[in-house]
DNA sequence: ATTATCTATAGATCTATAGATAATGC
DNA sequence: ATTATCTATAGATCTATAGATAATGC
């Protein structure tokens, strides 16, 4: 990690460890040895164990939260802009240097260091069932939250799937299959 | 809970200490406190902590595992079968009683004490796909882990929605929502 | 004076084992 | 003799804090 402050280095470092290890199971000497610091010199940096894997949580949320937000301003037909945050949030997810998203899962997060990543979260969940009631009323309401559920089913494949399909196809597949799940629709 | 073993009791308080503050987050202690023994007692009936999370994780698969294996002697219509096998994984997994789905997603599965679980809900990943493709060939080669996604995605709906819908209704929507990934097909 | 590290450690766990004990069944 | 528990504890952690140290910047 040429170039990348100590702050950087640990969350990176953190991040890999809990995706690979679980967040219990890796000690902050072990964050510390794999960035080559001390145990006690993370916490000149961050205020607890919790607060890392906090940051990590809202750092692959956040962008795809913000792309809703701007694409809601945008005035798409629905449907293109679902498959648009489709698209986009596989990417995410796919593209990322650890897949973090495998913590999603954890019962920790139910906790109050994680409110923040619980609200951005629920926010998308929320972008996700409003594009999909715009663009077609007659599937049953919880259409938004299955098209939502098969999105984060990437954070798996990538984990369980060893010749995971390269990101672009993902994207191309996950859409389509969105839109899909949207039914026949008017035409 | 009156009539069960001890065995049984533990299993019970295991899973519901683990599905709500994770399984590193709960200690053996508080397993055997809250089924009324002590902490040394448990090793009685178990080797480890490690053997009691993969007991119960291979209970949840297997139930699925065993009924795809059954409708695949029955030779139905194959877009029927996997209407009937979504609507029984979604069915056992939301009928629960404690969400020990939420567990799939632990880092810590990828070890060796979980390896049999691992490959049984491979097998089930593997019968999605097969009935995906003899449904319909048409759609991309991803289709049955998307399926066997979206059917695992009730493990996060039932953790994060406060009013799920009645378990009929999810089998119903989500056996619905399969059908629609399979394409609009020949008719 | 501030920044970023270090050593040392308090204090609190945690898992698993050893060996005792009591009840039940042959 | 077997089954199911118990007490006690070894041995190994683990997180977070206190306080020292060295380098950099005013």
């Amino acid at each position: 990690m040429p170039d990348a402050t100590a702050r950087e280095e640990i969350l990176d470092a953190a991040a890999e460890l809990f995706a690979q290890r679980g967040y219990a199971a890796t000690s902050t000497r072990l964050i510390a040895e794999t960035v080559g610091i001390r145990q006690a010199s993370l916490y000149y940096h961050f205020p607890n164990k919790e607060q890392i894997l906090a940051e990590l949580l809202e750092a692959t949320v956040r962008p795809s939260l913000t792309y809703a937000e701007e694409l809601s301003a945008k005035d798409l037909p629905p449907a293109t802009a679902l498959r648009d945050l489709v698209e986009y949030d596989v990417g995410v997810l796919v593209g990322a240097r650890w897949n973090i998203g495998i913590l999603y899962a954890l019962p920790e997060i139910a906790t109050e260091p994680f409110a923040r990543f619980r609200r951005e979260r629920d926010q998308l969940r929320l972008a996700y069932r409003a594009l999909v009631e715009a663009a077609g009323p007659e599937t049953a309401g919880i259409t938004g939250d299955l098209v939502f559920g098969l999105v984060e089913s990437v954070i798996g494949m990538r984990r369980d799937l060893p010749g995971l399909p390269a990101p672009e196809q993902l994207q191309e597949a996950i859409g389509a299959a969105a839109i899909r799940l949207l039914g026949p629709g008017p035409g």
